[in-house]
DNA sequence: TATTTTGTTCTACAAATGTAGAATTGAAAA
DNA sequence: TTTTCAATTCTACATTTGTAGAACAAAATA
């Protein structure tokens, strides 16, 4: 199953800050902060979902994601390929780094990044 | 607005066949054929959040994608690096490399592209 | 212990989404 | 011109999503 942007956004501070109770997940958010009770129902959802579990420490819990980020999010992306460009990653990469506007520092760093892939390769 | 799930996949005919009548929409579609009504409901959601428009010959019209591919997935991978990277676009790129395992021959050719693009920037 | 606070669950409800039947309209065929 | 047929619109309805009040339970505090 899928989040929803809204668990999406929540899922975010758990991944920023790792275990959380809830009341600082409230206190996370910017004003004006979410009810208590939205934010239950979405981790509740979540749960649901299986991206979310917690620990139980006194009457509350400790939330934390049970997915990474880089593996939710690879999967959007790959996602993403496979819908806009029948799974070819070269073709998505070569449009990705022309719509996206990269400043010159930025493209000389992903440079260094791919002649970096190019050597783990080849050996 | 955003295209919902249903939407974009109906997007995606548009953008492959380009201007096209309902009949040929739907006979395009895999069985089991969506209703004709179905089709209809989306293209009119589509066509109020802006994305799609027709030309009218006789009693029906054809229909064609208002923006193009181009331009609707890179709002896409935008709203996801803004999201997940907090606009990094390099972050993303050099996540985007490992994440999705590029052949030496993409990872070349994707190298040259950036160079490419390197070489714009300077002039 | 009585009271206040706070976390969690239940319930609710409007908006968006996926899907399609019924009704209508306009063109084509008889 | 009347009947038929296909395209479009109206209406509908279940599900998902965003949001939160009401109620309840447990812990902290007075």
């Amino acid at each position: 199953m899928q989040l929803s942007k809204a668990e999406e956004q929540l899922m975010e501070y758990l991944w920023r800050q790792g275990p959380i109770f809830m009341k600082d997940l409230i206190e996370a958010h910017p004003d004006p902060k979410p009810a208590a009770t939205t934010i239950a129902t979405l981790l509740k959802r979540m749960q649901d979902k299986g991206f979310v579990g917690y620990e139980t420490f006194g009457n509350s819990r400790q939330y934390h994601a049970l997915v990474t980020k880089e593996d939710y999010f690879g999967k959007h992306v790959k996602g993403l390929i496979q819908q806009f460009f029948g799974n070819s990653a070269s073709q998505f990469a070569s449009f990705f780094t022309t719509a996206t506007d990269l400043s010159e520092t930025e493209l000389e760093d992903l440079k260094s990044v791919i002649e970096q892939q190019i050597k783990n390769k080849q050996q």
